[in-house]
DNA sequence: CATGAATGAGGATTCATTCAT
DNA sequence: TATGAATGAATCCTCATTCAT
C-alpha cells in the first residue's frame, strides 16, 4: 500500500508519495510467537525456558516479545488459552455430528481420548501453567471457566440420558460429569509424565468400553 | 542437651543458653524438614519457594538444609518419595484385608479414592516434581517405578479376575491397569486445581459405581 | 494541507484522509517537540521519561523525534537552552528600562524573583539537565556560559555601584555576584522540591528587602 | 567469641566447641556500603551508577548489597538521610554554643556556609535523590521533614530577634526563614555544578555580610 | 553440627535507537 | 518526511549454594 498526500496549498492538487511505517497483524504474530514458545515450554518446561529461548525459537529479538506480551507468564497464558479454545471448539463440533444424549456423550469421550495424541504435546502447558501461576494471585479464570462449561454440557447430557432411560438413574450427574473430566485429565497427565508403552488406541478403547458398559443401561 | 557459649572477650567466662534443635537422628530430621517444605511448596509452588522459606518453616538455618539435602530438588524428591511410600504401603495393606481378585481390586480403588482427602494436600508435590524435573536429565525413577509396581499389581488382579470369570475378558489388562492409575491421578489433580463443589464422597461413589458396573460381569 | 493515501491493493484507488501535523518549519517543530518534552520531564523527571512518552505528548511518532533531535539528551539540552534564552533576554530587557547601577541591580533581582512563578515549571530541566549530564563528558557549556555572562553583568553593576558610592565598598564584587545567582538558584530549587506554603510574593519581598538593606548604603 | 556446648547427656559435663556463624553489625556495614555508594554517585551520578559499581566500590559482591538495602533507591535514600542527620546535628550543636537569637542565627548561617566545603561532596545526592525519586510516589518525607524543622528553628529565632528589637520588624519571619534555607541550597548547588573560581571563604563572608547588614538593626 | 552472611550466575525486563516501508 | 515495529545492550534483582565461624 502506498501513501500519498494531495497538496492543496499551491492552489492546485499535487500527489506526493508518503512513506508509511510497517503494519503488522498483532494478533497473528502473537499467535506465532506463542506457538514457538509452546515448543520450547514443552522441551524445557516453563520455569527453565528463558525469554531468550522463546525469542530465538520465534526468530525474533528478545525485546520484540514485549511488544506482544506483557511478560513471560502472559505468553504461557496466551498459549494455554489458545490450546483450550481449540479443544472446546473441537469437542463441541464433534458432538453436533450425532443425535441423542448417549451418543453425544460417547462422542465426547471418544473425541477427547482420540485427540490425546494430538493434544499431548500441547498439554504440557496445562501443568506448567498451574505449577507456575498457582497462588500468584493472577487470574486462573480461563481453566475454571472452561471446566465449568464442559462439566455443564456433560451433566446436561447425563441428565437427558437418565430421563430417556439410557443411563443408570442411580448416578449423580454432577459427580459423574466431574469424574469424566478428571479421567480425561488423568489420562493426559499420566501419559505426559510416563512414557508408557501402552499405545493410545488401546487406552482409548479401554476407557470407552468402561464408560459404555459402566454408564449405560 | 543444653547449649552454651562462653564469651572470652569480656575477660571472664559467661555461660548463656543457646536455643538448639532437639532432633539428632539424621533421617528423622530430614523428614521433619521435608514436611515443613511440603507446607511451603503447597502454598507457593515449588519454583517460587525459596530455600530461605523452607528453612524458616523448618525453624532452622538456611545452611543447615544442606546438611540434610544435596539441593532444592532433593528436598522435593524426598517429600515426594515419602508421600508415595505411605500411599503404596496403605494400598497394599488395604488389599491384604480381603480375598479374591475382584474384591482386592475394588478395595484398591476404594482405598485410593477414600484417601484423596487425606493426600490432596500432599499431592501438589506430584505436579511440582514433574514440572520442575522434566527434561532436567535427573532421574524420574521414583514415580515410574511406583507406577510400574502399582500397574503390575492391578494388571495381575485383573488377569486373575478375568481367569476367574469375574471380569469381562474383552478388556485389555494392561490398558485397564493404566486407565485405573490415570483415573486416580486425574481425580487428584482435578481436585487440586479446581476447588470443586462436589464433595469427595459423591465423587468416590461415582467412580466406584462406574468401575463396579463397567468392569465386573 | 490534507493528506490521503491511495490503496492500490484493492485494484482501484481509494482516497482517505490522514491526520498529519501541520508544522513544517524544522526549527518551529523542534520547539514544539521540546515544549511537549518539557511537560513530561516535569511530570516524570528526565531519566524516567521515555522517548515514547515525549513522542506521544508531542503527538508524533517515536521515529520522528530523531528527525529533529540526535538523541534524548539533545531534547533536554534544547529545552534547557530555550528556557535560559528567554530568561537572559528578559533580564537584560528589564535592566534596560532603568538607569544607574543600583537601580539596574535591584531591577535584575526583582525581575528574577518576579518570574519565579513563571519559570518554576520550566526549572525542573535545570536539575534534570545536570543530574543527567554530569560527568557524561558532554559539554556543559550552555549553563557555564550563561552564568558567566550574568555574573559578569552583575559584577560590573556592583563595581559601578561601589564606584558611585551607592554600594558598600567592603563587599567583594565577584563573590557578591555569585551569591546573587546562587540565591536565585536556591529559591527556584527550593520551591521546586518543596511545595511550600509561603506565597511567592512574600518571598520575593523578603529577598528584595534583604538585598536592598544589606547591599546598599 | 567462641561457642561451646556442655553435653549433659553422658552423665557428666563435657565442653565442646561449637562453630557459630559470622556476626556482623548490619547498621555499620550498611553505612560503609552507603559511603562507598556516595563516592560512586558523586562520580557518575545516581542514574548512571550501576549496582555493580557500588558493590565493587564497597568491595563486596553484587548480591550482598541486597542484604543491606532493598534496592538501588534505598541506598540513595540511606546516604541522603545520613548526610542530613550529620548536618542537622552539627547545625543545632553550633547554635547551642552561643546565646541570644541574633547570635544563634548568625552562627547557623556561619555553620552552614562554613561546612559547604565539607559537604559539597555529599551534596550531590541531594540533587540525585530528587531528580530520581521525583514523582516516583515514594516518600520524600525525609527532606520535607528536615526542612520543616530547620525553618521552624530559624523562624523562631527571627521572631525572638524581632521581639528583642535586634531584627527589623518589617520582615516576614516565615518568608525570611525560607529564604535562608533557599540561599543555603542555592550556594551548595551552584558550587556543585559550577566549578567556580570564587573561593568558598569569600562567598561565605559575602553571604554573612549581606545577612548581617540586611537583617539586623 | 549449625548458621546466616556472602556470593555471582542467571534471567526478566526496559528503552533508546535504527530502519524498512 | 513520518512512522512504529524491531532490536539487543544494559541493568536490576533473585536466590541456590558455599563457607568461615
Amino acid at each position: 500500500m502506498l501513501y500519498f498526500y494531495i497538496d492543496r496549498y499551491v492552489g492546485q492538487y499535487k500527489i506526493v508519495e508518503i512513506k508509511m511505517p510497517k503494519i503488522v497483524d498483532k494478533k497473528e504474530k502473537a499467535r506465532a510467537i506463542s506457538d514457538a514458545a509452546l515448543k520450547v515450554f514443552r522441551k524445557f518446561g516453563y520455569p527453565r525456558t528463558r525469554m531468550a529461548d522463546i525469542a530465538e525459537a520465534a526468530g525474533i529479538g528478545k525485546g520484540t516479545l514485549y511488544e506482544y506480551f506483557r511478560n513471560k507468564a502472559d505468553i504461557l497464558r496466551f498459549a494455554f488459552d489458545e490450546y483450550f479454545d481449540i479443544f472446546s471448539q473441537g469437542a463441541l463440533e464433534a458432538m453436533t455430528g450425532v443425535t441423542g444424549p448417549t451418543q453425544k456423550l460417547l462422542k465426547f469421550v471418544d473425541f477427547a481420548l482420540g485427540h490425546i495424541a494430538e493434544w499431548e504435546d500441547h498439554c504440557v502447558v496445562y501443568v506448567d501453567y498451574f505449577s507456575s501461576e498457582r497462588s500468584l494471585g493472577e487470574d486462573q479464570f480461563s481453566l475454571s471457566c472452561l471446566y465449568k462449561t464442559i462439566k455443564q454440557v456433560l451433566m446436561d447430557l447425563i441428565k437427558e440420558g437418565q430421563a430417556a432411560g439410557e443411563i443408570d438413574r442411580s448416578f449423580d450427574p454432577v459427580a459423574m460429569a466431574e469424574l469424566f473430566v478428571s479421567i480425561y485429565d488423568g489420562i493426559i497427565l499420566h501419559r505426559l509424565f510416563e512414557n508408557t508403552e501402552t499405545d493410545r488406541e488401546s487406552l482409548r478403547k479401554a476407557a470407552l468400553a468402561l464408560v459404555k458398559k459402566g454408564l449405560l443401561n
